[in-house]
DNA sequence: CCGGATCCCTTGCGATACTG
DNA sequence: CAGTATCGCAAGGGATCCGG
């Protein structure tokens, strides 16, 4: 196996990963959702719906059911009258804090050098 | 002004400050895009065109004039015959290497700990 | 309260062909 | 080589209503 085989190998599984990341904060309102939820610990399927400003609840139930596929989130449906549900992040969608933390530093650096600007 | 209010105030920057990274990066092409000019340094349009695994040229055009607005990418226009033209990293456009790197770490571990598992 | 089902519209994106 | 122009589709997402 060439060197530069090898290398085109790494650079395709760099890309792979990539694109997993993606898969999973992609969308209108995913990182929106993971910041509610992350920002309160848990949350409540109808707070989350104030948080994210603009959301109709169809698209938040949809996104919800993707990161809870991704076991980003746990669902937990509480015993009451009515029917109240809490989402929370799990250990693996903690891990996501950082990406949104180095996300929200990166908006605002860019907002400064560049939205300000025009 | 209560607490409450400075508490929500700051929420609301930071969703701000998201969404304008997300601005940036949604699309399906932009970060492997950013990733292949990233990698060489400097890169040609049709280097990239093969790089970015089943872009048209039409897209690749449209995702690099936006970076190019966004100031992440600076454009050179070579005087060879026939035209070639540069694209490389600005120094704001460097400082995506670190996010990129992120998600490219956060990625692989989602694969080992969901994806893989499926 | 939670969230699924339906209808409809907009946008992103692909294919292809064409120009300097 | 580096784009631009045109056409057309399919997915994403909004509004609304319905059911457990």
């Amino acid at each position: 196996m060439t060197c530069k085989t090898d290398f085109q190998t790494d650079r395709k599984k760099e890309m792979m990963a990539v694109h997993d990341a993606m898969d999973v904060l992609s969308g209108k309102w995913k990182i929106y959702i993971i910041s509610s939820i992350c920002h309160y610990n848990k949350r409540r399927f109808s707070d989350i719906l104030d948080d994210v400003v603009g959301i109709s609840n169809k698209m938040l139930s949809k996104e919800l059911k993707d990161l809870e596929v991704n076991k980003l989130i746990k669902r937990t449906v509480l015993d009451t009258q009515p029917v109240t549900v809490q989402y929370e992040l799990t250990e693996h969608g903690l891990t996501l804090k950082t990406i949104v933390n180095n996300l929200t530093e990166w908006g605002m650096a860019h907002r400064k050098e560049v939205i300000g600007k025009k």
